[in-house]
DNA sequence: TGAATATTTGGACGATAGTACAAATATGGT
DNA sequence: ACCATATTTGTACTATCGTCCAAATATTCA
């Protein structure tokens, strides 16, 4: 890691940390989200913990343990929400608001996750994408994991909203959504003001509303006309797997 | 870097290298755009290029030399290419034609740039995804002199096709075409097909229509209601800087 | 060809990486 | 208070990092 201006204010609120093992943690989370994994060091973060660099490896062994832990810590709340909320959007009656719920649904658990302070779903969110696009290693065997069964639920739940667009289509736009919803929490003009709202982020609101607005346009895009230069050769060039 | 299961195939066609510069530069670019710039050491660069290490340092002085340089090769004939397209959409007289012509335009130099041999654009939009995720110094200051002018011409393009929609949310919409645009490339397993259409990639060319398809209907989308809980304090919270 | 220049080589430097481990200290139950 | 256990500390190890440099080699042009 070569930035950070000052001290970094990650450290404890108090001067004695009653649980090492947490602060360790969130000082990774936040640390990992912001430079990306490889860029930040074991020590980095034991400093920014306040902690003795041994002290990680004592409760994680290896950084990819640390990393793991924090994956673990937030996709079952995460998806929990997200089965909750898409279940409540499946009962909507009008076609049209039922999709918007759906998107909703899958939106909403990425900016502000269960219980954790102002900024959790975020911060996470944001780990997120800056590990899709380093392409790490022990990322992808969790998130083949964990985000599977929700990802194909919601394909699910938006085909039976738009039943005469192929479900071929449907995965390539999902795909399209997660990119945007990354990409808007990887910026950091656009981040900074965002985690920055009063309270839980009235500017994070309107970055959502304007996310489900045009996901939810793009989905009731009329299909592509199948009789096109077509796939010629791969019938799998969309894979059963997205937004994940 | 920790991967790269075989001998790594990015070395020189030939056994001697008539231009080793030119071979540095094209392994970089290989393994920036796949393991981030973090993730690459010299010495990674220097063995696919079949170069040694000081030879690195003699070219390009330093690492971000490397990566500056790779910017300085691609963005010029990336945008030229931008402006031609843009200039010819302008042109077209059918709104909803004009209007996907631009977002086409927008994005087709992105998956095959100028005169690069198969998967040159691609790879190099892949780089400045990973790049803008690992919020890379050294890059921000390349795509602020190089992509604010372009950006801004089709955010007034688009405007100028859909007058009705407030600026604030085309800025959006069109930020959120640039993160499907670099998930897209940066997801492994649709990007390994990807890349190896037929010739110039067919399936590459099914992930341009999609994306296309996608980004006319959310640019159409009727605009959020401006009272709302709107925003409350900072009117710059939708900067002028997008679509980089 | 020979001199001037451009490039490549191999090794070295100090810095920092992840991890391991024994000693020191804190903690909790009896 | 005591002991067993949990945690923290300080340090050390090896590996690799980016960069540097002098010598060796290739190239170019008068």
């Amino acid at each position: 890691m070569v930035r950070k201006p000052a001290k970094s204010n990650v450290k404890a609120t108090s001067t004695r940390k009653p649980n090492m093992r947490e602060a360790i943690l969130a000082a990774a989370e936040e640390l990992f989200s912001t430079y990306g994994f490889n860029a930040v060091s074991v020590r980095d973060i034991a400093q920014a913990a306040g902690a003795n660099p041994g002290s990680v490896t004592y409760h994680f062994k290896t950084k990819d343990g640390l990393l793991l832990e924090i994956y673990r810590r937030h996709c079952g709340p995460m998806n929990r929400r997200r089965s909750e909320l898409l279940a409540a959007a499946r009962r909507v009656r009008d076609l049209q608001d039922r999709l918007e719920a759906i998107v909703r649904a899958y939106v909403l658990p990425a900016f502000s996750s269960g219980s954790d302070l102002a900024g959790g779903g975020t911060r996470f969110t944001r780990l997120r994408a800056i590990m899709s696009a380093e392409g790490n290693e022990v990322v992808r065997k969790i998130i083949a994991q964990t985000f599977d069964d929700t990802s194909h639920a919601f394909i699910d739940a938006i085909h039976d909203s738009l039943p005469h667009i192929p479900r071929t289509d449907l995965v390539w736009r999902g795909h399209f959504l997660l990119g945007a919803l990354y990409y808007t929490l990887v910026t950091p003009e656009r981040v900074s003001r965002l985690s920055r709202g009063s309270a839980d982020g009235t500017d994070a609101g309107h970055a959502i509303e304007e996310l489900v607005r045009a996901t939810v346009a793009a989905l009731q895009a009329p299909p592509l006309d199948p009789a096109m230069p077509a796939p010629r050769k791969a019938p799998g060039a969309v894979p059963g797997r997205a937004l994940t």
